[in-house]
DNA sequence: AATGAATGAGCCTTCATTCAT
DNA sequence: AATGAATGAAGGCTCATTCAT
């Protein structure tokens, strides 16, 4: 009996995969075989359904993307203030599904490859666009253009800062000291302005 | 032309030429030949004079470490206040000699690799640990202990922020925009604190 | 032509091919491609399948010594009375299939790797023991343990003596005369003690 | 003050150190490197004095042979009788000056070596005639030709079979327990043959 | 749909050897 | 007399990728 309609399920579990494989070893040099292990079947079949390993790395990255995005859209529905959704955006990036330690480590590993290949750059840009427009539609209502691009530029800076220095603790990642810091930054700069929540 | 005497120079030629092609491509997989043409000599020239990769690669990480630890102590000296000493610490860090692309992609490099080699590691925690120091030296007479950590580690989240995200920029990094929106948030919080400057 | 079941058909070809090579060089300094080409495979695929040089050279040793073991059993089984089973052991060392110029060289490399290899001391010192509890179980009904003892170490001296030897002469060895001058010793010693044959 | 005369001290310096260095690893497979840095000296210094690798070990055999040749010689002439002869040749072979493990070590890597080198192979087979001829000059007296011939060429094989097996062996070799097991062979063939010593 | 078989290309590393000093 | 400097050549090993089944 032939197994029809595999492939999105292959699809899914070689990402997966890699997100675990990658996050292990903290960088994107791993083999096709060791993600093909891990989801249980063989290289030849994740060549056949990504072509190369630069198109499984991308459609990983690509996946990262957009369950963050999904996130950060829920999150941001359930805000009812702009002070709200400033906090919600920062939330989100180390919610318990993001702030792990395998998907940091993937993270970085994409942000490094990003420098060589423009297609993994393109989709970290859109990331980062994505990621400001987000924190500028809560940061608009409370601060001149100005301010609001400062702030909003400063907090992504945070973010991606705690990222990479929880990369350096060995074990779990503290997420509530991280928003702790930040959530200060952002309570200190509104307050700083009289602004109107 | 002598030929006595070419062991430090090869060694500093090789290590430029590490930071300068790991800079260019963004990443630790560069190849031993690579580096070793870069510095115009021989790939078991290289191996000659640092064994192994992993030790050529050690030793440039070394080099940067103590290249950015040599130019903060001249920073600190030349500092009159605690208040300077920060601004110092945080300039340092973006200052011409280190904020260069080159070396922006080293570093990020570095801090991936480092969640597979334990030495790695090891150095990145002593380059973390000198800059909690630093920040701390300037900011323990103007803060209570406790806010001093915080904001001494909100800093460097913002210096490591602004590294990995220049990293996606093309073209020249803009050193000048990160000091500002680091030192804008360092006024804010002792201003907030009708801190003894 | 199928493409299945490979594995046992190559790994024979492999190791066959490793026996040929390293017998016509006198020595395991023979390289992969070498031996992988003999096979008619590339070289990738001995690894593949051996893993290290080192295990593709023991695997050609442990099958050199299964050989041996199994053309003793044969030929101990056909011995009827001890002294043939003494005649027997002797004779097998000596037999066409183990007593050609490429297993006759093969045999040397290996003596002289297991000084550096302590896997392959532990392999040589199997088939040390065998040799010697195969003589034992035909010299312990003719001779007394001690006289026994002693014979077997020297008989076996004798046939790695004879293999050392017969690896300088050119053209093929002569298997003839060394049994007839080890038979020649057996024969003197047994009458000496008039030995119940 | 140029130093003089070094020449012979460093060639045999050097021929120490390499007998020393292949008697450790057990192959011929060490460095110009390590030989030359076992005896004090730049590996350069080495290939001054001796050319190519395949040089000094030509010249380190050829010291082998000649010191076991003397020491064959010495013995020799303190023979009174015949038989004293036999006696003598086959103890010079594991007198403690021969019967070291570096030395057998040395040997049977020189042995495998043969097989790929001709000279080499004549090297050693002027060994093997000078032993032939030396056993021969006792055993002629007292045995008829051709068994001569073949107790000759059995004590042979008898010497080198204890050489290769002693390889096998941990610790320090058991000289005299070779030599009993071969002497005892000599005498029961001399006594079966009521030979006039 | 899935895989074992197979390989080419490339990298790290070692080492004998040469040369200028 | 002696050596540090330097390299070309080669080998072991890995890995992405292809192909026939």
């Amino acid at each position: 009996m032939p197994k029809v309609g595999m492939e999105p399920l292959r699809r899914r579990a070689l990402i997966d995969a890699a997100i675990a494989v990658i996050g292990e070893r903290g960088s994107l040099g791993v083999t096709m075989a060791e993600i093909a292990g891990r989801a249980g079947v063989s290289s030849a079949l994740a060549h056949h359904y990504f072509g190369a390993k630069g198109d499984l790395i991308q459609a990983t990255m690509r996946h990262l993307l957009t369950e963050l995005g999904s996130d950060a859209c829920t999150a941001l529905r359930a805000a009812r203030t702009p002070r709200e959704r400033v906090g919600a955006v920062i939330a989100v990036n180390f919610s318990p599904t993001q702030f792990r330690p395998e998907t940091i480590a993937a993270w970085l590993a994409f942000y490094v490859e990003a420098q060589q290949s423009p297609e993994l750059r393109r989709l970290l840009k859109v990331y980062a666009r994505r990621l400001h427009s987000d924190l500028m539609s809560g940061l608009i209502p409370l601060l001149p253009r100005v301010e609001a691009e400062h702030m909003a530029e400063t907090i992504a800076a945070m973010i991606d800062g705690f990222y990479i220095r929880r990369a350096l603790r060995d074990g779990t990642p503290n997420a509530a000291g991280a928003i702790a810091l930040i959530e200060d930054f952002v309570e200190l700069r509104l307050a700083g302005l009289g602004s109107r929540r």
